[in-house]
DNA sequence: TAGTGGTCTAGACCACCTG
DNA sequence: AGGTGGTCTAGACCACTAC
């Protein structure tokens, strides 16, 4: 629909084709912006965004590279900027969840700090154990202010991402904090492991399109199962 | 020097002192341009800039709002997504080193794929442990190719990095890999931590301005002693 | 329907790298 | 010195949201 869309799809194909190959110069910015009949602004929009996804960069003066390509991660190493839960991660896998608690209650201080509302607030308290394949995967639990939308026990079974994207509630933003952990008596037997089994932490406060706080969530990883990508990106403005 | 240089601190700081308030509709872009004696253009790139920081975002035909602040993280917690070395997180701290290994070798499959090196390349192999403020902080094995600069005993006490970049080698990206871990002999000994005590893991493979790998190193930091923030701004294009 | 942000243009000039 | 990317403009039209 949008030209920068067409040219930045064809582009990065050819970066990954490797017709524009890794370490190279590009065509300059005139040349590529005639070559598909958009100005060079648009253009600059495109390398722009490929440059934020790492795939080339442009020195002033010289000309634009593509960049050598990062070694690929396996598959079982799971992207940390993407939502945490197993759904959107495993999508062709199979999944289920365990409910272990699911009540409303009032926050706690250190609740209402990080969703930022009242102590008056009720907020629904939801424990569960996913499971990846039938093993276990990971043991969550998760406020959720009680305003933002009603939760049942059935929508707990599958993706509340799902759920709440359907009431358009989409978390544009996030804050993660991640360390690791030994697993206490709930989680060791929630989770089948040893009492002090080395856990990932990684304590997630969701926020929507409107920069509200919807989600405070502790998510715990078993050691070994379950490592996390991230890639930086560094820009100067 | 540049406009829109000026016109980003400016508005930074509008938004950072609460004179345009959290959650509230900004000025129109037309405004914000006339008012600044710029184009449109140039203040949509700001917008960009401090979008992408994820101070304020924009809806097509309402506005621009500014983002309700994150809930602010405590000192203890280190960002994700810059540099990992003690030297760059705790500048105004005493940092000391103590070296345990430093040799060259050739490179073990691993390690040729993740710095994207020959077998027959030689690489420098480091462990220190890092102390902050007297006490174990991490514990750090690094893998670094002869061939980016030469190391000695000397550097390895204060910062690789700032080394590096007296070298004109700056880390313009990174992948990071995070997961837990028990803690084996050598790092139980080195930290002095009791053996199977959980560990956080983070690896990282960094590139420089060229998107050469130079370093691959393998830190380990003791649970509840440090704690890693990392925030995330959903994007579509 | 009015008003907002999103896309796009053609062209000018500046800053920087490379020979 | 020549060529490249970086900044910036004034203006047009489109897509979307709110009322």
């Amino acid at each position: 629909m949008y030209k920068y869309r067409e040219v930045y799809t064809d582009i990065k194909n050819n970066i990954l084709t490797n017709h524009y190959r890794a370490g190279s110069l590009m065509p300059t910015q005139e040349e590529l912006a005639e070559k598909y009949s958009i100005s060079r602004l648009t253009l600059r929009k495109v390398l722009q965004m490929l440059g934020d996804e790492g795939l080339v960069y442009s020195k002033q003066g010289a000309g634009t590279f593509v960049r050598p390509r990062m070694a690929d991660s396996p598959d079982e190493i799971l992207p940390l900027n993407s939502p945490i839960g197993v759904t959107y991660s495993h999508r062709s896998q199979e999944i289920s969840s365990k409910v272990l608690h699911f009540d409303a209650r009032l926050p706690t201080p250190l609740e209402q700090k990080n969703l930022n509302i009242e102590a008056n607030e009720p907020v629904y308290e939801i424990k569960r154990v996913r499971y990846l394949n039938g093993k276990h995967y990971s043991f969550e639990h998760t406020i959720m202010p009680t305003r933002i939308a009603p939760l049942d026990e059935k929508i707990l079974h599958k993706s509340i991402y799902d759920y709440l994207g359907s009431k358009n509630i989409m978390m544009t933003d996030a804050r993660r904090v991640v360390y690791a952990e030994a697993a206490d008596a709930e989680t060791s037997q929630a989770m089948g492991v040893d009492l002090n089994c080395p856990m990932l932490v990684i304590e997630q406060t969701a926020y929507d399109q409107k920069g509200r706080a919807f989600e405070y969530s502790v998510s715990q990883f078993i050691k070994d199962h379950s490592k996390f990508v991230f890639d930086v990106h560094r820009q100067w403005y």
